[in-house]
RNA sequence: GGCUGCGUAGCUCAAUGGUGGAGCGGGGUCUUCAUAAGGCCACGGUUGCAGGUUCGAAUCCCGCCGCAGCCA
């Protein structure tokens, strides 16, 4: 029916440089996106830099740099990934740009108007330890239970705040009619069970006096947006609103693809504050789970951090891709070990589909046989498990059709044939090899291509191995 | 502590209450088109532990042990 598909990530903050884990949530976003644009449908993939907010300003502080000029160059490394892993996002946006400004401003009125911004004294416990805000449940006898030995520093001042309150019971009710909102269904009950425990308004801005970085409240000049409330605008402002309307409502609402850590964020206080803005609550969240490396969780304190850059210079886009599609679970944690990662590559990528290909263009390309264009078209159950967010198991189908293939070629000893039998045979083979490299265009864009040129017909050409083994 | 969920082969995971399977790794064997790749075969299990319901339990119930997540 709509021609239209919009999907996004999330931003990431840019106070490190992109590891792994984030390189699954692209990786997940762009398998999606490439496949909804082999549906036909005209496809905007958002991704971008969330920039504003208190530790980007210290950090680039302690650079003595400006936290524009700061910017800047993180940005350019996420950007980076794009050609590193062949990402297919056609919208980067950064939240220090104007348009995006300007939008998280007519946002803020918005809510403003409706009354659901408001302005109250507020109190905080703040941990310098931490560098973090404290609540008391958090607290053990009053202390940080990091850092006991340091007193809370209490903090007041003045600050808006959003009515998240006042939206309990329409989120519960959005909840109610929208059964596939949010996937996996662990993660929906876990918000469910959140928000029926009753919401709190939260601070949306901060005193500008101790905390410039951020996005001007639109008629208050002490005080700017506290880093989430102006960062989930990005969802739309990429999208041109408030100005572009028809390209707006062309696209949202969309899908939204999140990590575990956002959950809340996504789907119920962005939810909150589109039904306070009188726009329509996004269309579906996937929340995908974390990477461990070694078993261990990524940390900086643990220097374990994997430099997505890195793997693909090493062994190629492909390869990363698929081990990021295939061989982790699309929502539960998984471990990334280079064991792992190399044993899937050999298995899988060298022996299985490179192998594959490799000998049937040999065999075709000495057979001397023409072999007309056949074809190739979305395969049922794959598709089926893209749509449930199953990637794993839409590979599986995939290499089982391989599987299937390299049993023929026994069955049928091909090696043995010549002429004319040998290309009928030969004839059964060639489209079955197109539509594997069909089916893999939205996981593995680069290999999908090379084995369709191979195999583009009416002559086949043998060629140099599509994944090298490693030792 | 409260609430969810999980625990199955060396590893990763499947199995509407009805003979516990697959892939990978390791072993054997056949084969040479292919990247020492591929096919086939066998091995591999007290389904975390202990009880209960049932003709029958990996599955349902109770308790325990262990792990993960959420509780602003």
């Amino acid at each position: 029916m709509t021609d239209k598909f919009y999907i996004t990530t999330t931003l990431p903050y840019v106070n490190a440089a992109p590891h792994v884990g984030f390189a699954l949530e692209i990786v997940q976003a762009d398998a999606i996106a490439r496949y909804q644009r082999f549906l036909g449908k005209e496809v905007v993939f958002n991704f971008g830099t969330d920039e504003h907010g208190q530790k980007i300003y210290q950090k680039a502080l302690e650079q003595h740099k400006d936290p524009k000029i700061y910017c800047d160059e993180y940005a350019a490394k996420f950007d980076d990934l794009k050609r590193a892993l062949n990402l297919s996002y056609t919208n980067f946006v950064r939240t220090t740009d104007e348009y995006h400004i300007k939008a998280a401003q007519e946002f803020w009125k918005k809510c403003l108007v409706g009354g659901d911004i408001y302005k109250k004294q507020y109190k905080i416990k703040y941990c310098v330890g931490c560098e973090l805000e404290k609540t008391d449940s958090e607290l053990v006898e009053g202390k940080c239970p990091l850092h006991p030995n340091q007193e809370l520093e209490i903090i007041e001042e003045e600050n808006y705040f959003f009515r998240f309150s006042k939206y309990q019971q329409a989120l519960l009710d959005y909840y109610e009619g929208h059964p596939d909102f949010v996937v996996p269904g662990s993660r929906f009950n876990e918000i469910k069970t959140f928000v029926k425990s009753g919401l709190e308004d939260f601070s949306v801005s901060r005193l500008k006096s101790k905390m410039p970085w951020g996005i001007d409240v639109p008629g208050d000049p002490d005080q700017v947006m506290y880093v989430w409330f102006d960062a989930l605008i990005n969802y739309i402002s990429t999208l041109g609103w408030p100005e572009d309307g028809e390209r707006f409502r062309g696209f949202w609402p969309g899908l939204q693809v999140a990590g575990k850590d956002n959950l809340r964020q996504q789907t119920a206080i962005w939810q909150a504050m589109l039904m306070s803005a009188g726009l329509p609550n996004s269309r579906q969240i996937f929340i995908h789970g974390f990477l461990t490396v070694n078993g261990q969780k990524i940390s900086k304190s643990l220097g374990n951090a994997i430099n997505p850059i890195e793997l693909v210079k090493k062994y190629g886009a492909d390869a990363v891709r698929y081990y990021l599609l295939a061989k982790v679970h699309p929502w539960e944690d998984s471990d990334f070990t280079a064991a792992k990662f190399e044993e899937a590559l050999n298995a899988d990528l060298a022996n299985g589909l490179g192998n594959l290909v490799a000998r049937i263009a040999k065999l075709a390309q000495n057979s001397e046989g023409n072999f007309a264009e056949s074809k190739t078209e979305s395969d049922k159950e794959v598709a089926e498990e893209i749509g449930k967010f199953r990637f794993d198991y839409a590979m599986e189908k995939i290499w089982q059709k391989i599987k299937k293939l390299d049993q023929k070629v026994e069955e049928y000893k091909l090696w043995t044939l010549n002429g004319k039998e040998l290309i009928e045979k030969l004839d059964e083979f060639v489209p079955e090899v197109r539509q594997i490299a069909f089916d893999l265009q939205p996981f593995l864009p680069e290999t999908a291509e090379k084995i369709t040129r191979q195999f583009e017909g009416p002559k086949i050409k043998a060629s140099a191995p599509l994944f090298p083994r490693i030792k």
